[in-house]
RNA sequence: GGCGAUGUAGCUCAGUCGGCAGAGCAGGUGAAUCAUAAUCACUCGGUCGGGGGUUCGAAUCCCUCCAUCGCCA
């Protein structure tokens, strides 16, 4: 291979502004967040790149719509994107508009370079069209005269237009993927791919008449015609680094070629289309496309018309940003599409994140705190544990590696594989037995130090992950995080010449019940409204909470009222629908063995078996007070296990000051009554 | 219809060169009390989709059938 640019070129697909964000955008975009995050760390120069696509024929026409210019209504659209990148902390370094006058001077230069070299031709072009999806279909694909994707009519249109001779390269293209495999990845789709390229290709129209489509880039030697919204947008990852060097071309000849992050859906257009143009070009082919699966809700796919989709704004409002970062990247592999459930995302937080590493820190300060105070705990002439730091040394590299080949959730399992090795060191060397004895202290002291060195070694390697937690990590520490990356060179060994002056500190992660609310009475200031600015590692925030040690009391009421607040978006009765309510009678009640808030009740609704339903309750209602209740119950909720009782429904709950009141029916109600 | 992939524990998946079936979660038992009732150890659990073949030996290689998914038409 050629020898390549030093610079890490990265980018998402630039979004159409049409959309609504879903968390198939946030999905991509935190994964290329996160590698660019951890080439940052590894000292390449980065340069990451994502924006939005703001051309065509939808957007023109919901400009109409809303009897705007489409300029004003694209300008009004990206907020929605680009503010939810920075809630998600996402770390571009530029941000392309491809109504950005340097993108329109890049294409119309393109286009004049290729019809120079005899690679445009103007041809007729007749055929079915399909107005919402902007593509042409041959006599074979429609059906019944709708269109094959959308089932819609399609119109006959017959027209002169500008064409790509793509056929041109295809056998080069064939040639070049043969030579380069791992260029397009999972193997899979190269397969694909090559697959695709097995029959001949047709040249791509890349022109609407400006009589149709009257918003797109004009193009320069045919007035009447714009620049088909695919070709216009592929072309956003060169016309950018065109638009950044001194002179023209050496942005582009320092980043060449880039690593683009795609889904699925777009790879014939990444990775036959778009190395095609760019031969045309004389520029080489992308250096990876990796297409990575999609995000299915409950089994099904996402899609609006199912009224399935999920918003990530609404999870970050519940959420937060790294809990809703980690889930995303932990819960499938990279390359597969990928199940989205509440409940796998609450597990995902309680368990890994608030058991598993908030509490580690939780329990590793508080002893640090408790048993050297004012002195510290500094670097011991002898490891406080080898194993500890074996495990160091061959975890933390192997999870960069997997970071590195986009194995994100193997590279979050290694990481917990360490976190867990912390976690059971602080079990076998129990600091809290060393501490009775004062001729042990320099023991104690050596595995406090090893197991802080291993915190902060594991709030490095998770930067690119989760930055804030990162950052919070470090802070507890006491390790300055002003400085934005922390390089794994000169921060990655285990060993730091330190003293590490800790205090107890509060919690990293919310536990949430299984309807995402915050559990525990951590209702002040530890969970502030998440508005975190791009560098995260960096946002400074008072470490309040060791002053105030929350009372050893377990009696305090969660304080959960003022937390449910998500400004709502709106819903149609059809999504209303999706959810079954009938009233109930409570037969039989009973407390869950060792949960403080949980009852498991029976639940007659109607049906040959009255349900089992658990339901966190047992702060405000005694088991034998519910029995004979008319309560209404959610009846189409996917089962759910808490405490070890599989619960198949819930009841409905007015959160109140004190607790919950459960809703009940105004007036006789047998079992099984519908409810809308 | 063509091409490609997948099928392994209740769930999600790993399994290199053919060599005694693995992890996490869920379930069970116990330990511990530093910690956010958080942790740690042990344990239950599998006809490796079905059938056939090659081999001393098959989750792994070959054939075939079934199921699911993807791409193309």
């Amino acid at each position: 291979m050629a020898e390549r640019s030093p610079w890490f070129y990265l980018t998402t697909p630039i979004y159409y502004v049409n959309d609504v964000p879903h968390i198939g955008h946030a999905y991509t975009t935190i994964a290329a967040d996160v590698l660019a995050r951890t080439h940052r760390q590894m000292e390449e120069p980065v340069f990451f790149l994502t924006g939005t696509d703001e051309h065509g024929q939808k957007v023109w026409q919901s400009a109409e719509k809303h009897s705007l210019s489409p300029q004003l209504y694209v300008d009004r659209i990206l907020p929605r994107f680009r503010d939810l990148w920075v809630r998600l902390g996402i770390s571009n370094d530029d941000f392309v508009r491809t109504t950005q006058p340097r993108h329109v001077k890049g294409v119309s230069e393109v286009l004049a370079r290729l019809r120079e070299k005899g690679d445009l031709y103007e041809g007729a072009y007749e055929g079915w069209y399909c107005l919402p999806d902007e593509r042409f279909w041959t006599d074979k694909d429609v059906v019944d005269g709708l269109c094959p994707e959308c089932r819609r009519p399609v119109e006959r249109i017959s027209e002169t237009n500008i064409f790509f001779r793509m056929s041109r390269y295809q056998e080069w293209l064939i040639s070049w993927y043969e030579s380069h495999p791992e260029s397009i990845r999972p193997e899979s789709r190269y397969n694909e791919i090559m697959g695709f390229l097995r029959k001949p290709l047709a040249d791509l129209c890349i022109s609407r008449p400006k009589s149709r489509v009257p918003w797109g880039i004009p193009i320069p030697f045919a007035p009447d015609y714009v620049t088909y919204v695919w070709f216009d947008a592929l072309l956003n990852y060169v016309t950018v680094p065109w638009s950044l060097g001194a002179t023209p071309g050496e942005g582009l000849d320092r980043l060449w070629p880039a690593v683009h992050i795609i889904g699925k859906d777009i790879l014939t257009t990444h990775a036959v289309y778009w190395p095609i143009i760019l031969a045309a070009l004389d520029l080489p082919p992308p250096r990876l496309i990796f297409a990575h699966g999609w995000w299915t809700v409950d089994g099904e796919k996402m899609s609006k018309s199912r009224g399935n989709v999920v918003d990530p704004g609404a999870l970050l409002d519940l959420f937060g940003t790294d809990p809703l970062r980690f889930y995303l990247l932990r819960e499938g592999q990279f390359g597969h599409d990928v199940d989205f459930s509440l409940i796998g995302l609450i597990n995902r937080i309680n368990r890994d994140l608030a058991n598993d590493l908030g509490n580690l820190l939780s329990r590793v300060a508080a002893m640090a705190d408790r048993y050297f105070p004012g002195e510290g705990v500094s670097r011991p002439e002898t490891p406080g544990s080898p194993e500890l730091r074996e495990a160091a040394n061959t975890l933390l590299p192997e999870a960069l590696a997997r970071t590195q080949a986009l194995e994100f959730h193997r590279a979050l399992q290694t990481l917990w594989e360490f976190v867990a090795e912390l976690n059971r060191t602080v079990d076998l060397r129990a600091p809290w037995v060393l501490a009775k004895d004062p001729e042990r202290r320099g023991e104690l002291s050596a595995v406090l130090y090893d197991l802080l060195e291993g915190l902060r070694l594991t709030a490095l390697y998770l930067a690119p992950f989760l930055p804030e937690t990162s950052g919070k990590i470090l802070e507890a520490l006491g390790v300055p995080a002003g400085i934005s990356i922390l390089s794994y060179r000169e921060h990655g060994v285990f060993g730091l010449e330190k003293i590490y002056r800790v205090q107890e500190t509060g919690s990293l992660f919310i536990k949430r019940d299984t309807l995402g609310n915050p559990l525990g009475e951590e209702g002040e200031g530890s969970r502030k409204k998440t508005r975190s600015d791009k560098t995260a590692t960096a946002t400074p925030e008072p470490a309040a909470s060791g002053k105030e040690r929350p009372s050893e009391t377990e009696q305090e009421k969660p304080n959960k009222a003022s937390e449910v607040s998500a400004p709502a978006p709106l819903i149609d009765y059809a999504d209303f629908q999706k959810v079954r309510l009938a009233t109930g009678i409570v037969r039989e009640a009973e407390p869950v063995p060792k949960s403080k808030k949980l009852l498991k009740l029976s639940v007659d609704v109607g049906e040959p078996v009255p349900r089992t339903v658990v339901a966190g309750i047992a702060g405000s209602y005694r088991p034998e007070d519910l029995v004979g209740k008319t309560v209404v119950v959610v009846t189409n909720l996917a089962p759910a296990t808490l405490m070890g009782v599989t619960s198949q429904g819930m009841l409905l709950a007015a959160t109140t000051q004190d607790g919950v009141a459960l809703l009940t029916v105004d007036g006789p109600a047998a079992p099984g009554n519908g409810i809308k």
